[in-house]
RNA sequence: GGUGUCAUAGCUCAGUUGGUAGAGCAAAGGACUGAAAAUCCUUGUGUCCCCGGUUCGAUUCCUGGUGACACCA
């Protein structure tokens, strides 16, 4: 029987966890998140990981298995994803894969190509750059060592730019050289179900959660986190605004007001990573 | 009740020495190959509170009205 890996996505606050419970239940399937920050143990009520009880009912994989404090990215995912998947199909005919990080399903279901690992301290050379020639002085370089990558990438970007210079001067190989690689062809079948809500009952949705986060502790969370604040990971909607408030640089409340806000922000960024995979089924939830 | 100030985009406000207006935020759209909850790009017509007056022309000046705020009673 062919394999078949069902992954549930959608916007932040949708209801994708409750919906992925019941559908692994119906397959008697685990349930292999997709989510870049559940990932890690040290975040839990920003996050809006799955509870104590959901967990118990379902087992769950890559949820709280990494820490804040290991360099974790989409590469490295793809990699101990699919080797997981594999190991499960042996004894599963349908898994259930629920997360909202569409660079992570990506990474999954094409596969990246097959750059080297990040040269970290390259990475803050170039950043130390950044700040000292601008992004004109990187741009230039980028040209000369790799036109294809100067000419389709977005220029305007700082992180594209480092990222492009960092992989050629790295490897001595134009970054654009590495991107040449077809998708990868996954030896089970993929079916993608997008969750969906109304706009302003998805904002509703997500607004009232941020209350409840706060609620159930989220500014002890952030707190205990403040030395992690500088680490990637810690970049994180519902962090970087709490962290903000400990600065002094607003109220409490405010920054209440901007985790909503950039949490709306980044549902509708979810739906339009989303919006040109002609893969996905869409579902549309009410109530 | 009196005096004064204000009334412009969903919100906070700028501005037009009289030629029908623009920022920030919100909102919307988009990009995306190891930081991706990241990072970046694009989008501003609204009875310029209402009725009159002056004027070739009023959102801008003037009378009156309404509302908000402040101070005085």
């Amino acid at each position: 029987m062919q394999k078949e890996l069902t992954i549930i996505l959608g916007p932040t606050g949708v209801g994708k966890t409750d919906y992925s419970i019941e559908l692994a239940r119906e397959y008697g399937s685990p349930i292999i998140n997709c989510d870049s920050r559940q990932i890690y143990r040290e975040m839990d009520i920003g996050t809006a990981s799955p509870t104590a009880g959901q967990l118990e009912m379902v087992r769950h994989y890559f949820i709280h298995t990494h820490s804040v404090t290991q360099y974790y990215t989409a590469g490295l995912y793809e990699l101990e994803a699919m080797a997981l998947l594999e190991e499960l199909f042996k004894t599963h005919d349908r898994l259930v894969m629920v997360g909202g990080s569409g660079m992570y399903i990506d990474a999954l279901c094409n596969g990246l190509d097959d750059f080297p690992p990040a040269d970290l301290q390259l990475r803050d050379s170039l950043m130390k750059r950044l700040e000292e020639e601008g992004l004109e002085g990187l741009r230039n370089e980028l040209r000369i060592l790799d036109r294809v990558s100067y000419d389709t990438i977005d220029i305007a970007n700082p992180q594209r730019v480092v990222r492009a210079l960092e992989v050629t001067l790295q490897t001595g190989r134009k970054f654009s050289d590495w991107k040449s690689a077809p998708k990868k062809v996954r030896p089970f079948a993929i079916r993608k179900i997008g969750i969906n809500r109304d706009r302003t009952e998805l904002y509703g949705r997500i607004n009232r959660r941020v209350d409840m986060m706060m609620e159930a502790g989220l500014l002890a969370e952030v707190e205990s986190l403040l030395q992690y604040r500088d680490l990637p990971a810690l970049k994180t909607v519902g962090y970087r605004e709490i962290f903000e408030y400990m600065d002094g640089k607003h109220s409490l409340e405010t920054a209440v007001e901007l985790i909503k806000r950039n949490s709306r922000h980044y549902a509708k960024k979810q739906l339009t990573y989303w919006g040109r995979d002609k893969d996905i089924v869409w579902m549309q939830m009410k109530g």
